[in-house]
DNA sequence: ATATTTTTTGCAGGAATTTGCAGGAATTAT
DNA sequence: ATAATTCCTGCAAATTCCTGCAAAAAATAT
């Protein structure tokens, strides 16, 4: 088989499935993987297609996943481990949107089998790429600040909801002032959301501590577990230690 | 064998089989490799086929691959323009989800005011992005394979709506079976989609015309416009016009 | 018929492309 | 943590391509 027939047929191939894998097509082709990854880089570079590790996904598709452009990138890495190790098999997760929340959705383990229900469009898509989590979105209107979902159609919704988890991405935290935020709509979201779980879990990067915005969305004293990348023992986190039950 | 003889030899297998290799052509003619790189050049310099590395294959099928790839996005943009004019400030739109929809949501006109709903994660986001465009998310379980909502509350959610126009974007429709689709929980939330708009109108590229699925959406006497990127007197849209009112 | 010109062909050599493979790094799965 | 995949880099072998050149063949002119 010639390069650019298999080629076309690779192209024509994700137009149509929107994905391949490497593995595939080197069977059906009859040539080596490195031949196939050539290929596919090929094609990448030309911009007709993305390559992905173990394949390639049409553009079309890929758009939305964009892993760069992160703000504190590796810091929030650093926290989404901490926060992902507090989700069990079978559990019921709410979670708000963010960048956090996000890098949180990508550390999740890819086995891991539990029931994520957010309002957040990015977050929801990055759930959808775990196999075994099933995803639950609460509808009503998309705020486009955010893209979140708010309104008091998801509020009644969220209501209906007794989670285990409720994973709150956040803008602002203060010892006297809790956690406020700055879009009314949102906070409304989120205060339902913290009210619909058994355990709130905050997740922020350590710049945001001992900030203040102008709505609150909930007081310290109802923060079950906050994260950061600090370690536990950092003096910015002294002031928390005594209401907050558990600081990682 | 003369030269003349050669290369009408050439041209007459590659029309039937599409492609040759030069190893192949200076065994079966008995001259050297040189010949035959040199009669695929003049053929090649005179458009009648494409030399690739190793032989040459037929102009068809590679015209075939450049326009539906690196053109496909002009085709899609026609589909999208012809889409967007019937989109009147003030209306309340359902849409589906799909790499077409996609194309139309991007390509709206940037001052539209109207409210778009939705299941579909990536077409939300793109929807967003249009400051004056309202944006309502259906939500319920997401379909991972689809990033689409879907399920009974989802429905449910649907039925209470009544839009203006249903944007459906298809995998397969074929003057006998209708519209149809491969997934069932997909195929469900499509069904409420049109019953819940005025109007409905079928978004696909000519590649998908004369295509039959498992399972039907709905039939064609249902359908009140059908957008492609062709002209709409074009012959293979012919079959669809005793049935559908309108064909763009 | 012979000479001259033009076209075609094969060849030599060196350049470029393509492919598979080995190894070690990186990522993903269990 | 360990195993399995996948990825990357460099390398080597095979194939294909290109350029210039000269012999062969064909066409044309004398």
């Amino acid at each position: 088989m010639l390069k650019r027939e298999r080629q076309q047929y690779i192209l024509h191939h994700i137009n149509l499935h929107n994905r391949i894998l490497s593995s595939d097509l080197c069977q059906v082709m009859d040539v080596s993987e490195d031949t196939i990854r050539r290929d596919l880089q090929e094609l990448a570079d030309e911009g007709k297609l993305v390559k992905v590790h173990g394949g390639a996904l049409s553009t079309s598709f890929h758009d939305f996943a964009q892993t760069s452009l992160v703000y504190s990138h590796d810091k929030k890495k650093i926290i989404a481990q901490k926060a992902a190790s507090y989700i069990q098999d079978g559990m019921f997760v709410l979670t708000t949107g963010g960048t956090t929340i996000l890098e949180l959705a990508r550390a999740l383990p890819h086995h891991l089998n539990a029931t994520f229900i957010t309002g957040s469009l990015p977050a929801a898509l990055e759930y959808i790429r775990h196999p075994k989590i099933e995803v639950i979105f609460i509808g009503d209107k998309i705020s486009k600040a955010s893209q979140i979902t708010v309104g008091g159609e998801a509020i009644s919704r969220i209501q209906q909801i007794k989670a285990d988890l409720c994973f709150l991405g956040i803008n602002a935290i203060d010892v006297e002032h809790g956690i406020t935020d700055n879009d009314w709509d949102v906070v409304q979201v989120k205060k339902a959301m913290t009210k619909a779980s058994k355990k709130v879990i905050a997740l922020t990067i350590a710049e945001k501590i001992n900030t203040v915005q102008k709505i609150e969305v909930i007081p310290i004293r109802d923060l079950d577990v906050l994260i950061t990348e600090l370690d536990p023992s950092d003096p910015l986190l002294e002031p928390y230690r005594k209401t907050v039950p558990e600081i990682k």
